[in-house]
RNA sequence: UCCGGCGUAGCUCAGUCGGUAGAGCAGGCGGCUGUUAACCGCCGGGCCGGGGGUUCGAGUCCCUCCGCCGGAGCCA
């Protein structure tokens, strides 16, 4: 039975669908409906889009697993029921009675309706059509936005990336090492973070795990984290954010070659399980799968000094001593056709805690890695300094307040040992995979420089 | 913070040389038995971001403020 509005409680209360006679269809999700062809299902989601013609309705339902075309003849309902499915509203919640069936024309499947029933209408227009809209007005509308094809599909390639990068670092022994959010004043200068009160006195938001990570390899050997960080930088760019996750790895025992093999085996895993599960959703987003089938070991591996060459080569100033920013990052990536690892950076443009090459102390044992097609930077990592009285040296010598960090010296205290990790930046992988202009349509609800809602 | 750009109907935009505000979509009504951002006909819909200035006259030119977008720096 069709209820255009109103009644709707009553309805709640009676959730079965009422109609003559046989037995209840089941309820299946759309993403299943090859495997159910012939039979009378139920489909239960909200109108996504709708055309008519005459005698014919074709409305196109969404269930949050995919979009159904779902075909209402007149003579298949009653007429009440068909002159009420034209008038039914964008996103109007419904439960759809009907036999699924190959689709005349395309390559999928389609429903016969027999029954409609109305879960809720909406009560006023729904703001996002079918039409061109701006980022400035679909970001306000974030919240709607979400129900939108791309955005659906650019959150499950992003669930599935965090789920193969969980599945990575556990089936690997590594144990899952929660760090704090709260940090306290003063860990790698504080004008970049976010300050908070904390009872009487200040507190910051992370802005890395890895420390409390470098005690954690200590306890548990193999270890990562995996949470939100907040960088409080005023930067107005597609690839930042001022939340953001990462993932961060760290391993006791292990250098800078180590590390540099771990990066890379999780790019290629996730990576792989995106291609392999989730290749409906990258052709939705119109991403062409071939430039991620290329994403194979091994790697490009070239030292800083190398990617210098590269970029004088290609007409850029660079000389050596400068980091590298986004137009140098993506001279870089065009040279090759997986990510490339630039490794062995000036010291003295890294942070505090990164081991000194022995074979040349002016340089980091220190790795990025550069996304391919211009997509950054997505990894940040290298190996640690173990040394009790270099890392002391350090700290005095970036004017880093010794006494936050006795916890952290305690480390080299106590049977210090050689120890390696780095950081993935979840959006910037998102949007990598999903070939997406900015990282904002990379996380559910960003936030950014003029972003803080919904 | 700096540089550049944009604010006109619910949404996306056009608006000439300064001369009384336009289109498509959405909404409403009607038509169509296979549509694909369906299509066709009709109808309603405006603080032209705010303030100030120039002018007989400002959506249009100038100043200023606000909001947003893109980029730089910084970084994942």
């Amino acid at each position: 039975m069709l209820v255009p509005g109103g009644s709707v409680c009553q309805q709640r209360r009676r959730p079965s669908v009422v109609r003559g006679g046989g037995s209840m269809a089941p309820h299946v999700y759309i993403e299943e409906l090859a495997r159910h062809e012939g039979q009378e299902v139920v489909i239960k989601g909200w109108l996504y889009n709708k055309r008519s013609s005459g005698k014919l309705h074709f409305l196109e339902v969404r269930d949050g697993t995919g979009i159904v075309q779902t075909v209402v003849f007149h003579k298949d309902v009653s007429p009440e029921m068909f002159a009420a499915a034209d008038r039914l509203a964008q996103e109007t919640a419904l439960e759809v009675t009907g036999t699924v069936r190959k689709h005349p024309k395309l390559p999928e499947h389609e429903i016969s309706v027999r029954d409609l029933r109305v879960v809720a209408a909406p009560t006023q227009e729904y703001p996002i059509g079918p039409k061109d809209h701006g980022t400035a007005f679909l970001m306000d509308h974030r919240h709607l936005w979400l129900r939108s094809k791309l955005q659906h599909a650019a959150l499950r390639v992003r669930a599935e990336i965090v789920a193969a990068i969980r599945g990575f670092f556990d089936g690997r022994g590594f144990t899952l090492v929660d760090a704090p959010i709260f940090t306290p004043a003063a860990c790698e200068g504080t004008t970049n973070l976010f300050e908070v009160g904390y009872f009487d006195e200040k507190a910051y938001l992370t802005q890395s795990g890895q420390l409390y990570m470098e005690a954690g390899a200590m306890a548990l050997g193999k270890v990562y984290c995996f949470g939100p960080t907040f960088r409080a930088e005023k930067s107005k760019t597609r690839r930042h954010l001022t939340e953001f996750w990462m993932v961060e790895p760290e391993v006791a025992f292990m250098d800078l070659d180590g590390d540099m093999d771990l990066a890379e085996d999780l790019i290629v895993a996730v990576v792989e399980q995106v291609l392999g599960r989730r290749r409906r959703e990258l052709e939705t987003l119109g991403r062409d799968p071939g430039r991620l089938e290329q994403v194979k070991r091994p790697f490009p591996r070239i030292t800083y000094a190398e990617a210098i060459a590269i970029l004088q080569q290609a007409g850029k100033e660079a000389k050596s001593g400068d980091d590298f920013g986004g137009d140098e990052e993506t001279v870089i990536s065009e040279r090759f056709d997986r990510p490339v690892l630039i490794h062995r950076y000036p010291a003295d443009i890294k942070a505090f805690y990164m081991k000194r090459d022995p074979e040349d102390p002016r340089l980091a044992l220190c790795v990025d890695v550069i996304a391919p097609e211009g997509y950054g930077e997505i990894i940040g990592g290298g190996q640690r300094e173990d040394d009790l009285a270099k890392v002391e040296a350090s700290i005095a010598a970036h004017d880093l307040p010794r006494q936050a960090f006795e916890w952290y010296l305690d480390l080299r205290r106590y049977g210090t040992v050689p120890h390696a990790g780095f950081g993935l930046g979840v959006e910037r992988t998102v949007a990598w995979l999903c070939g997406l202009h900015h990282v904002r349509e990379t996380i559910p609800f960003p936030r950014m420089l003029e972003r803080l809602s919904p």
